[in-house]
DNA sequence: CAACGACGCTCGAAA
DNA sequence: AGCGTCGTTG
């Protein structure tokens, strides 16, 4: 989001406008209200342009319904219809109606093309309507049915920084040590247990081995002090719904009974506790109540509506089990199966080479993507030098198709680095492509979000306004994450994870030392930490547990805390009613405003100034929360019978939607085409998006398909990174450029690289492949050793590995082991791009580290690169 | 008690 | 290259 590029050049409107995402507008079916019939339209208005599989899909209504949709098969166009028929032909009252989708910004746009078909914002055939994520609406069930679920409606979302602390604090409580029990694979252990809804007792019940029986009790303790610090993980959120629709019959008759029908979209990326929580609101059979407006002759059998592609399942890794969608007709015995395979996005080159790629899977559902449209420019493949120069390309390549010009003498003008563009027209002059396209039409994939920084610095060189969908950027800083982290603790007085965080920060005379010995207290005596800071006084430090000068601070800081919470009540005379007010008084009174001026004072830097205005706009952010925020949405939750609502102040139930709606944020959230830039995205982020047109970058063995697919012994996750290509290419409408650098830099040392096999799987004659990787003599100079075996690129049968000895330069321990013999400190070594140099130090270890004085750069150099240094005395 | 530098480890996608 | 941890110093 725009949050991410601070540059003027692209500083818009700097409110969150997606924040307010879609409250889940949720109402009771008031008595005696009569379903909105009168305002039909005619059927025909609702089908028209469709074509006869997708009517199907529109008008079959009742019953199990399968939608196998194509990528670019007009999937949202036929969910809007199907809503809207519902609604408007079939006057089912829209309150019955739930759609559920992954990210916020599939929901609002869901929300928005259904409102337009409906008569607009607040017509009657939208009131109710639940268009909302997974996510959301297990939170909003949960709250509503704290109790049920067991929990309190005041609980914390914990994100994945929150779990990472508690589950660390954990494991040294267990006497463990992080380092046999790194706490993030614990954490993905635990997550994935979640995801196959098994509790702690019941991942113990089946582990065996020693490590898996410690992770229970890791898994057994971390729940725990969820608990008990009132909280929750996003795991949890499904977890425990389904949790709670399996095991409370008066909440899964409550929710059948108001929703008749449901609809999934994006199935294939549903996991077991997803499938769970549709299929238990779906229903099975014939409801018992008449008192609902079904028309007459449905058949019995849930109302359930899935769709999706088998071919773009693209998060086995987090628990999505592809099976939901390819065992949906065993699961729903006569349910109808409605394949939709024309695709109306992409030009037949495109389309034929996602085609062709995704037939090399063997685990799918085999259906023929076609399209009726004829010509399109094709796919452009191209061989880059290393991550530099591929970042220049691809800005190079979107200006051109910008400007929609092939004249050299256009860009010349504006790009200012005429050699990127010189190469692009040379050797590859594109022909017949498709006019101009404006910065918001263009997207740029990568599989791993560390590929996004060299574009960035790419981008504002090019002076191209672009902007990276991480949604949770903003939320991310570390000035915004204390500000979050006091609010939490104002929501939710258990939540320790975020009093840790804030308790001395800014720095308030509450040591590490006396947090620890508080948090010992508030283990032994079983309550919150906060709790145990309330209980301290002066008597402490007589008892010798703190000292004075710690008890004193302690105290204050309680103090501060109840000013804002009205001691608890929220309703005290120095609390005001508006949330954004009181966002503004934690930051100011909490001192992290001060704190940050001060940097900002003497540092100067830029980045001190910006954590300022972070910190402003999130105090407008949580104002344009307020104004958006529909507090009938969570009131209304109350079904069937009213009341106790009024028992929450209002600002808490505020405070909590705001938390709520912040730990919720998706990537793709901030994807956001009216701010007109370029968007930079992760291919995960890309899934259910369309840009006229695309480039992907890292296309290599190691990042597309990732290593750990590459070892991986069985084909799943090979054919994962598949699909994850295959989205990819679907994405784009008329042009798409696929690129791979000859020599990539990770984790700080520069690697040969092996062209990805998927571009060897493409179909030729859809392709214009170049290899560029020598064009940029002054770019590429200090790689120019020898080693430069050509590449085959495309070559329609899998990459031969390129030479055993390009990995072995700068990998391995054993090497390293060796180099403080072979070059001794004192010695003089050449290297080919700092000249001659004497070593001054050699360090041990793995990561062996030479310090050296080069001359004739008249500095000391840190170097890794011990394989590129020759002794020459 | 806070701040800083040296050192060593890790490194995938996300709600 | 980034991050957390440890030890030292102010």
């Amino acid at each position: 989001m725009q949050h991410e590029s601070s540059s003027d050049a692209f500083a818009g409107d700097l409110t969150p406008s997606w924040l307010s995402g879609t409250p889940v507008r949720v109402e009771p079916p008031e008595s005696g209200e009569e379903s909105p019939r009168h305002e039909r339209v005619d059927v025909d208005a609702l089908t028209k342009g469709l074509t006869e599989p997708q009517k199907a899909a529109v008008v079959t209504t009742e019953g199990p319904v399968l939608v196998l949709a194509a990528a670019g098969s007009g999937k949202t166009r036929v969910i809007t219809r199907r809503i809207a028929y519902l609604v408007n032909v079939l006057g089912i009252p829209p309150w019955q109606v739930l759609a559920l989708t992954f990210t916020n910004k599939a929901a609002g746009e869901m929300r928005e093309r259904v409102t337009h078909l409906l008569g607009g914002e607040g017509s009657r055939q939208m009131r109710g309507l639940t268009v909302t994520t997974f996510h959301s609406l297990c939170a909003r069930l949960l709250r509503r049915y704290a109790i049920a679920a067991g929990l309190k409606e005041d609980f914390s979302i914990y994100d994945s920084g929150d779990q990472a602390s508690l589950v660390k604090k954990v494991i040294e409580a267990c006497q463990f040590s992080t380092a046999n029990f790194p706490p993030r694979s614990v954490l993905s252990a635990i997550s994935n247990a979640k995801n196959q809804l098994l509790g702690p007792s019941e991942y113990a019940a089946r582990a065996m081995d020693f490590s898996s029986r410690n992770i229970a009790k890791i898994y057994a303790g971390y729940e725990k002090a969820l608990r008990g610090a009132n909280a929750v993980d996003f795991d949890d959120l499904l977890m425990l719904t389904a949790k709670m629709l399996k095991e409370k019959a008066e909440v899964r008759d409550e929710l059948r009974e108001r929703w008749q029908y449901v609809m999934v979209d994006e199935y294939q990326d549903t996991n077991k506790a997803q499938f769970v929580i549709a299929s238990l609101i779906a229903g099975e059979g014939a409801r018992a109540s008449g008192s609902t407006a079904a028309p007459e002759g449905r058949p019995t059998g849930a109302n359930i509506c899935v769709v999706g592609d088998p071919d773009q399942a693209i998060y086995g890794w987090r628990g999505a089990d592809i099976s939901n969608i390819l065992d949906f007709e065993q699961h729903y015995p006569g349910c109808k199966t409605i394949p939709l395979g024309e695709n109306f996005r992409s030009t037949a080159p495109i389309l034929a080479v996602a085609d062709t790629l995704i037939r090399n899977n063997k685990r799918r559902k085999h259906k023929d993507l076609f399209t009726k449209k004829a010509g399109g420019d094709a796919v452009e493949a191209i061989l880059c030098r290393d991550e530099r120069h591929e970042a220049r390309l691809v800005t190079g390549w979107l200006r051109k198709v910008h400007e929609g010009s092939t004249e050299e003498t256009k860009y010349r003008s504006t790009a200012g680095n005429a050699e990127d563009l010189k190469s692009i027209s040379s050797g590859t002059s594109v022909l017949g492509h498709s006019g101009t396209f404006p910065w918001k039409d263009m997207a740029v994939f990568y599989r791993t979000n560390a590929l996004s920084r060299v574009l960035e610095e790419a981008f504002r060189e090019a002076n191209i306004p672009y902007t990276i969908a991480r949604g949770t950027a903003f939320y991310d800083r570390e000035e915004v994450k204390n500000a979050v982290g006091y609010l939490r603790v104002v929501a939710n007085a258990a939540d320790d994870v975020s009093l840790e965080r804030v308790i001395n920060t800014p720095a308030r005379g509450i040591s590490d030392a006396t947090v620890d010995k508080l948090q010992l207290e508030a283990t032994r005596a079983g309550v919150p930490l906060l709790e145990i800071c309330r209980r301290v006084d002066p008597s402490w430090a007589a008892a010798d547990m703190l000292n004075a000068r710690a008890v004193g601070s302690v105290q204050k800081f309680v103090q501060t805390y109840d000013m804002w919470t009205g001691a608890g009540t929220f309703l005290g005379a120095t609390v005001s009613g508006s949330l954004a007010d009181l966002v503004d008084r934690v930051i100011k009174e909490s001192g992290i405003e001060d704190m940050y001026r001060k940097q900002a004072a003497q540092s100067k830097s830029e980045t001190d100034e910006e954590r300022l205005d972070n910190l402003a706009e999130l105090v407008s952010s949580a104002r344009q929360f307020e104004l958006e925020y529909d507090p009938s949405s969570d009131a209304a939750m109350d079904v069937p019978t009213r009341g106790g609502a009024a028992a929450t102040p209002p600002l808490l139930a505020l405070l909590r939607a705001y938390l709520e709606s912040i730990a919720l944020v998706a990537d793709a959230d901030a994807v956001d085409p009216s701010q007109g830039s370029v968007t930079l995205m992760t291919l995960h982020a890309a899934k259910g998006l369309e840009f006229p047109a695309v480039a992907m970058v890292g296309m290599e063995e190691g990042l597309l398909p990732h290593s750990r697919a590459v070892t991986s012994p069985s084909d799943a996750e090979m054919e994962e990174e598949r699909r994850l290509c295959f989205v990819g290419i679907t994405r784009a409408m008329q042009r798409l450029l696929m690129t791979a650098a000859k020599y990539r830099t990770m984790r700080g040392t520069p690697e040969r690289t092996i062209p990805s096999r998927f571009l060897a799987e493409l179909p030729q004659q859809h392709l214009r492949v170049s290899d560029q990787s020598d064009t940029f003599a002054d770019l590429g100079a200090e790689w120019d050793e020898g080693r430069g075996e050509d590449v085959e690129f495309g070559a329609g049968r899998p990459m031969r590995p390129a030479g055993a000895s390009s990995g072995s330069a700068s990998s391995g321990g054993r090497a390293a082991a060796g180099m403080a013999g072979q070059f001794p400190a004192g010695c003089t070594v050449r290297h080919p791009q700092f000249g001659i140099g004497t070593v001054k130090s050699v360090s041990p270890g793995a990561q062996a580290r030479a310090v050296i004085e080069f001359r004739e750069a008249g500095t000391k150099t840190l170097v890794l690169e011990y394989a590129r240094l020759t002794r020459v005395g």
